[in-house]
DNA sequence: CACGGTGTGTAGTAGTTACTACACACTTTG
DNA sequence: CAAAGTGTGTAGTAACTACTACACACCGTG
């Protein structure tokens, strides 16, 4: 277990990092791009409350330009776009997740990559 | 669109066909068995209440011989247990499940195998 | 005709999710 | 030194999730 970062360290670390040298993501205006209460946001942030909505978690990977599905991950949520693809073909999907459980990240790259490129 | 079953007419339908030849299958005793208020399944089957909840559901697929995440799917749901895979590495699934939202059947079929036989 | 078994109607609820509203204290800036 | 901006503490809540408890009416069987 070398990274066990939360979703709320995450994002306090993103955005620290760019206020650092850009003033407009301080907490406050952050949460004012993204339609929120500041408090909430400094809740989240030291973890005090669980992550926020989908949608929340969007904008905020959005204006912070870190990876929704990310995000979503580290908030325990899996995209709802996914939820609906794997939805439509449930015993299919199911047995591909099944099985790529324990396959390195290479050999799932590879098959990305491969149905990506239709060399196949 | 052909067959928008929903996951009450689905359940119902699958009972209703086994207690034709045992009387084990109504709706009381399926209920006993899985543990939930017969008033509560009546109104799940005729999809007056949403479906019940991803343990609930798992127990009516076994009792009823169907596959859990058909069952799971029809009810909006995917397994959590998916879900806890495609967390571990959001980017690379959630690409790979993309890719594959509009391919045939057919063709992740063969992914699927190609990775289950390790022939490749 | 009582009695076990059938499905269903009504009412209620504890717990979770996803937030808002506002006040406060501190710090920087003009 | 006032004003603007910073993060945080407290309190509350509307909507949803996932159910239970119980009563009722019906229907076939012994």
């Amino acid at each position: 277990m070398p990274k066990p970062t939360t979703f709320g360290q995450f994002l306090r670390e993103s955005r620290e990092a760019k206020v650092a040298t850009d003033r407009t993501f301080s907490l406050r205006k952050v949460a004012d791009r993204v339609g929120i209460e500041p408090s909430y946001l400094s809740k989240i942030e030291r973890d005090e409350q669980p992550p926020p909505g989908e949608g929340v978690i969007r904008l905020l990977a959005q204006d912070l330009s870190e990876d929704p599905d990310v995000l979503l991950a580290l908030a325990g949520k899996v995209s709802s776009d996914l939820l609906a693809i794997i939805r439509t073909r449930p015993r299919l999907f199911a047995d591909l997740i099944r099985q790529l459980k324990n396959m390195p990240d290479h050999a799932v790259l590879r098959l990305v990559r491969e149905v990506r490129d239709g060399s196949w």
